[in-house]
RNA sequence: GCUGUUGUAGCUCAGGGGUAGAGCACUUCCUUGGUAAGGAAGAGGUCGAGAGUUCAAUUCUCUUCAACAGCUCCA
């Protein structure tokens, strides 16, 4: 007998060799149907894998993580075998589970396949989930897996073989398809209920462009029909909030070709929503003691050439402007800090001036690759909200600190209520890309795992993410569909300052050097508003949004009320427009809750005999008649407070 | 940058080897209407750009530019 220790903490004693399914349906019937894989001892495994010694024992379901994963990855195995009963003779790459489901890259041999025909696939694997087919694991020898696939013809699964160690190499089955697979894999097909092919797209293999370009084929499944149909709500609700749509739609911002790829042009609307942004955080900063500085566009190629960016990245910028008497070099602004670092030095520093924090709004441009452009998220020129802190090694720590609140007080100010925080160090082993000795580093990467702690963040630790110069925290928000963004970002530098030769005066009379650290808590702006139409699906928080009131006449009887009314708003500073067409209300009502204004004024005979006006809400409806004052108040209120839309 | 898809009016889209289509938006006129589309008329396009095939190309072919999806990249 062996003993079973289950998460509560209960410890049950079974046969050795019991399975985690035989274990399932000894606490319930039901429990075992949901079984998807079993975690023993902290590895995920087949819930038919036979356990030998006393073990911990989690059962997996598709609410766990890897649940979830573990049934991708054998929906993926599920579509390799329609694929390969409708088109004989394909190839596989690798399968795996993805964040949100799965792919296949596959070598269809020159074929090329259709959105019509995954719905095909969708049937065929629909099909043979129902035959609830067992996935079978065997331990086979590396001749014995090289021979099966030479024999099928699969030089991607033999490459993939040849780099495996023989005695640890599996296959799984299920129905006629065998595949090279170290698993595991849920019990049988039939837990899979719902399934769909979301898209096609090609990728090398292995991701390398040398390499051929096989055809991948993405998918989600489900176990019931209502998972799939909620997450197929979701993609619409996402497509109906695309910030590239509503930002054409809402005259927010626009692209030009002639203006150049990459570079947003901001529509009125989109750059008075962007400076009360920007309005917001400089208030919040100067109430923090930073200081505003303003840089140029462009600076000399040397100062790059001292910070390091140009060694770095200075094949992968725009090239460098000429002036045409001198033929001095000028790059385009990538960065803020060594104009910043500058700034530093233009006087004397004393143990007592630090910290001094530079801020500035700056706009850099950084040759992206035509592929990589997208809406306003990946842009070739952008403005960050930028600034720079440099302190002395002993306040590191406490200013750290302090800009973890400063980004949660925007985060929470615009009501992104969910995010967490990445802390990212050097790559564990290889350390040759990264600028700064091994001292300053340990210094930097125990600063920031100290302040993420002591500020009760909810972290995660990736290894190998660190900038070249530092380590870093980076922020990210989940929006209210529930898709994660990287935002706000705070970097420790020894780097830099060392390069620059910044100095301050210590109370011990000598020269030391200060520590810098970058931060932007909007990371950019443009990316940053991306994400908040995206959040806000466009109804932006009554204190952002363009036009906050719209004020409609029922005719032009009511026009000199409509206009006394207008006045009166803009003394109280609030945004109020007029629509004075000869349309009829219903109209006027109809365009203004597409145009998403948060509140309307329905100013007829009725409201400027009462001196009164009717208040209808953005997708709520008619809240009745008030008066005006106590409009006014309503909406001063909802934007001292910074409410969200709803 | 690579692979695939797409490019027709300001927007959303239909069409198709022989004088270019709709709805919305726009302009003018009529209408003065009480909480999600009142009516009429008008204007608006080198069918992304360049080359080729053809008597004839917006349509077919090639090249190019851009957008979209994915891959690779991201100070």
């Amino acid at each position: 007998m062996i003993n079973i220790t289950l998460p509560d903490g209960a410890v049950r004693q079974y046969e050795a060799g019991v399975t985690a399914m035989d274990i399932a349906k000894s606490i319930s019937e039901g429990l075992a149907r949901k079984v998807l894989a079993a975690k023993v001892n902290g590895q995920v495994v087949d819930a038919a894998r036979p356990i030998t010694t006393d073990s911990t024992l989690q059962l997996l379901t598709w609410s766990d993580a890897e649940g979830k994963s573990t049934m991708w990855h054998s929906s993926a195995h599920l579509m390799a075998e329609a694929l390969e009963s409708l088109y004989p003779g394909v190839k596989f790459g690798y399968g795996p589970a993805i964040e949100g489901g799965f792919y296949y890259d596959i070598d269809l041999g020159g074929r090329t396949i259709s959105d019509e025909d995954l719905r095909k696939i969708e049937t065929k694997m629909n099909e043979l989930a129902k035959a609830n087919n067992v996935y079978d694991r065997k331990e086979v020898s590396k001749v014995e897996a090289l021979e099966y696939f030479t024999k099928k013809g699969d030089e991607y699964k033999i490459e993939t073989i040849n780099e495996l160690e023989d005695g640890k190499i599996t296959f799984y089955t299920q129905g006629n398809f065998t595949d090279l697979c170290r698993g595991p894999h849920i019990p049988s097909t039939g837990f899979i209920k719902a399934i769909k092919l979301t898209n096609i797209a090609g990728a090398y293999w292995r991701g390398n462009e040398k390499n051929k370009m096989l055809t991948r084929i993405y998918g989600v499944t489900f176990p019931n029909q209502k998972e799939l149909d909620e997450h197929l709500f979701l993609l619409e609700e996402a497509k109906k909030r695309d910030h590239r749509k509503l930002g054409k739609e809402l005259e927010l911002f626009t692209f030009s070709e002639k203006v150049g790829l990459g570079l947003p042009l901001w529509l009125p609307k989109g750059a008075l929503l962007r400076e009360r942004l920007q309005a917001f955080l400089q208030k919040a900063q100067l109430d923090l003691g930073y200081l505003p500085v303003v840089t140029p566009h462009i600076g000399n190629v040397n100062l790059y050439k001292t910070s390091g960016h140009y060694e770095k990245y200075g094949k992968d910028s725009f090239q460098t402007i000429h002036t045409p008497e001198e033929g001095e070099e000028f790059m385009l602004k990538p960065m803020n800090c060594p104009h910043h670092c500058e700034i530093y030095k233009a006087s004397p520093k004393s143990y007592k001036d630090l910290p001094v924090r530079f801020a500035e709004f700056g706009t850099v441009y950084r040759y992206e690759q035509h592929g990589e452009l997208h809406g306003l998220t990946r842009v070739r020129g952008f403005t960050q909200d930028d600034a720079h802190l440099f302190c002395r090694p002993d306040q590191v720590k406490e200013e750290f600190m302090k800009v973890i609140d400063l980004v949660l007080y925007v985060f929470n100010s615009l009501s992104f209520t969910e995010y967490t925080a990445q802390i990212s160090l050097r790559h564990q082993t290889d350390r040759d890309k990264y600028i700064g000795t091994e001292e300053n580093w340990n210094l930097a990467e125990q600063a920031i795992i100290e302040a993420a702690a002591e500020k009760g963040l909810n972290t995660v630790t990736e290894y190998d993410e660190a900038a070249f110069y530092g380590p870093k925290l980076d922020f990210m928000v989940k929006d209210a569909l529930g898709r994660k963004w990287q935002l706000g970002t705070i970097q420790v530098d020894y780097n830099l300052p060392e390069r620059f030769e910044l100095e301050y005066i210590g109370a011990d009379n000598q020269r030391h050097r200060p520590v810098m650290i970058h931060r932007a808590p909007f990371g950019s702006l443009e990316r940053f508003i991306a994400v908040l139409i995206e959040h806000c699906g466009g109804k932006f928080p009554l204190w952002l949004t363009p036009t906050q009131v719209k004020i409609l006449p029922i005719s032009d009887k009511s026009q000199a009320y409509a206009e006394k009314v207008a006045e009166l708003l803009k003394n109280a500073e609030i945004r109020a427009e007029i629509d004075d067409r000869s349309e009829k209300i219903g109209k006027k009502i109809r365009e203004t809750e597409l145009a998403k204004v948060p509140y309307m004024l329905v100013l007829g005979e009725k409201e400027a005999a009462d001196n009164k006006v009717a208040v209808r809400r953005q997708a709520k409806g008619d809240l009745g008649a008030m008066d005006l004052e106590q409009f006014i108040s309503l909406v001063q209120e909802e934007v001292t407070n910074r409410k969200s839309f709803e």
